[in-house]
DNA sequence: CTCGAAAATCAACTGAGTTGCAATTATAAT
DNA sequence: ATTATAATTGCAACTCAGTTGATTTTCGAG
């Protein structure tokens, strides 16, 4: 993924400079199979460089308010991040009620459900979040 | 909606004893037009009786446990919560980008969606949260 | 180089939710 | 009725992801 951006010329396209924090963030962000926790980004960019914690989360909030990143809102009240590039359409995740692992699932077209969502009055919706809970392969082994 | 439901009936069905806290608890959420956060079922009690926040939260919790009561993880760190009684099937919720408002959605039926959604592997989905994110009518008249 | 803006740091704070334990209340046994 | 038992509630202190405001550092334009 990381190898499919240009992510130097995507700051720039917002008018953002091409720190190394940032660079690192949407490297990492790019690279990585899952949503991650901000926590999560802030240990893998220490492995490389010293960081404060406060940087990363008012970087992955300015990210997200420009929509290079999705926030997501799953169960916990621990936040998820994930690239929002072109090569990374929205998708439903998966959650194991267990292990608390999140998975990425495959786009689905909602096409005719799109309406329904909305809303009945005059709401204008702007994005969609499916979060599916379970148990995970992985854990329905174990039990 | 509360006048549909028995709930000294259903509490007994749980096993649970019909305190006056957790009756107080179900008639407030089966009274509500849409979800509510611990903090909003906390101010509502104490207009009938003395509680403690915690016996709130341990009430929710178990209640959400057993189904009787959805947890929504919509945006930010505050949960919101909702009856699961036969009479309130599982639904989508819109959430206001500006008054940070929730309301509740008519169901959506699934269907053909339903198995995408349990993931490519061995997974068992038990739930699926749909939120979607948007402007709602009156902060879209304001601006 | 110099200066102002952008970015990063630091310490202190916030607040929803949790934990452990004590006190109370309801239920069961004698 | 009285005691033993378990369920429920209360209290205080805690947790921890995320935030705030003020200060320092870095960077790029002139
Ligand atoms: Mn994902
Ligand atoms: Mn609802
Ligand atoms: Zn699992
Ligand atoms: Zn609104």
């Amino acid at each position: 993924m990381s190898d499919r951006c240009n992510f130097s010329h995507w700051l720039a396209l917002e008018g953002l400079r091409a720190t190394p924090v940032r660079l690192a963030m949407l490297e990492i962000l790019g690279e990585a199979s899952r949503a991650l926790r901000a926590q999560e980004i802030l240990e893998l960019i220490r492995t490389r460089r010293r960081v404060n914690k406060v940087t990363v989360y008012r970087i992955l909030e300015d990210f997200s308010r420009r929509g290079m990143v999705r926030k997501l809102s799953l169960e916990g009240r621990v936040n998820h991040f994930e690239l929002a590039c072109e090569h990374h359409p929205p998708h439903p995740h998966f959650q194991c009620q267990t292990c608390r692992e999140v998975q990425c699932l495959e786009p689905v077209a909602l096409n005719r459900m799109w309406t329904e969502l909305r809303g009945p009055l005059g709401n204008r919706a702007d994005h969609i979040e499916i979060r599916i809970e379970g148990l995970c392969h992985k854990c329905r082994n174990i039990s």
